[in-house]
DNA sequence: ATGAAGGTGTCACGATTGTTTCACAGAGCG
DNA sequence: CGCTCTGTGAAACAATCGTGACACCTTCAT
């Protein structure tokens, strides 16, 4: 679920096979061709996060799946990188032009192309280069501003929303009032310590869902933490 | 302000000013410094779009100014194009670990470089690149400057548009006043944070339909956001 | 030029929503 | 059992947002 899918397009097989095992100990999930056609077939059954795709396959040729892996919506937006034994610059402009994301030159170094589809990823998919927060069933999209629990969405608060926030960038970890007025309201905020309380309450009270135990805990005289349920 | 902003950060004069005609020929507002603490000056005053930046340069290396880019959020995300005369493999990976999104050895034609740079656009801000962006149920042709919602067509005042295509390039991230009157009206305006609401209440007067819910989140005490619906 | 039409930025008011405090009830603990 | 600490409802208070009105500014056709 999250490990990000990759579908490798190559036929040459001893390289293939290189690749396939430096992206799987990247903690990619990968599936392999070696046809142009079956490529798209495959792209199209499941959609991948990332395309590794030679210029030079059997079946339909490279720079034609790039083509139609564009202009199919359902795969219109996924990044490719192509590869290529060329060096003639044509070919690797047209190559970017037709839609590709990145190029690479054969021979190539595994390390490098490992980079840069790291690279793509980065940019594509911010979730996964940690801007959603997770804690148990809880998720938190500091950007959409937006929590989900179990995967309903749930609405908060301002104050509450910033209260959350803090508890699951420190997961487990016991908070006093005093630490979450000075982290959660600002320091120098001269405000009754029990009001904590309430916001606490709202905060349980936004987050409950019937019959999920509460992630938020009391600890008695020292104050509050947000476990994992 | 349209016009898709890059930064330019090269010390070789003559290739500098190369680049810099060639972009501005493709649409660019360039912005061109040869030192690197500041490009760091000017990345935070005016956050661009896409940097180019060369490895070797005065100042700041340029793999430290990539690094500090990356450390400030506001230029976090910005997509930085790594320039260099080293083949070395081990420097390329590492610029691209240390978080540039490409990379292009001297000597490099300036069309390739173009072409890169294109394509990062593409991902970056879909419209610039004369795409048609669609969210949920609403349409937006940046080059034909026209709206559609379930089809039918919408008329929108010159801000609104601007507005929407903001949103559109960014759906369901919430973005504050300030954001939206950097992003829409160009940094340096001085106008009042609450005329930001007029506009928004303009724009969902422009975007509504009967039955059909408001794709405008207000996010309380943070701002707008918009919505696939 | 001149007027009409449409777009833009401000403001003020009311409505909505969120915040803080307080008092009391009840729970935990020795 | 008595003490302290926490949960909770209500109410006063405060902040934020939506909206209509309006003055001013462009634009554009006459």
């Amino acid at each position: 679920m999250s490990q990000p899918r990759l579908l490798l397009v190559e036929d040459d097989q001893a390289l293939a096979e290189l690749v396939e095992f430096r992206f799987k100990a990247e903690g990619y999930a990968v599936t392999r061709t070696d046809d142009g056609d079956e490529a798209l077939l495959l792209a199209t059954e499941q959609v991948p996060d990332v395309v590794i795709l030679d210029w030079m396959i059997e079946g339909t040729s490279g720079i034609e799946v790039c083509r139609r892996l564009r202009r199919d919506k359902q795969t219109a937006h996924v990044p490719i990188v192509m590869l290529t034994a060329r060096e003639a610059e044509d070919d690797r402009v047209r190559g970017l032009e037709t839609g590709a994301d990145d190029y690479v030159t054969k021979p190539f170094s595994p390390r490098e192309l490992v980079a840069r589809v790291n690279a793509i990823m980065r940019r594509i998919r911010p979730a996964l280069a940690g801007e959603v927060l997770a804690v148990g069933d809880l998720t938190l999209d500091a950007t959409a501003h937006r929590v989900t629990r179990r995967g309903t969405t749930i609405a908060l608060g301002p104050t509450e929303f910033r209260l959350l926030r803090h508890f699951m960038e420190h997961p487990g970890r016991v908070f006093s009032r005093n630490q979450l007025l000075d982290a959660v309201w600002g320091n120098g905020s001269d405000i009754e310590l029990r009001t904590v309380d309430v916001h606490i309450r709202r905060l349980r009270k936004g987050i409950e869902l019937p019959g999920v135990p509460d992630p938020v805990r009391t600890v008695r005289s020292a104050g509050y933490s947000l476990e994992a349920v």
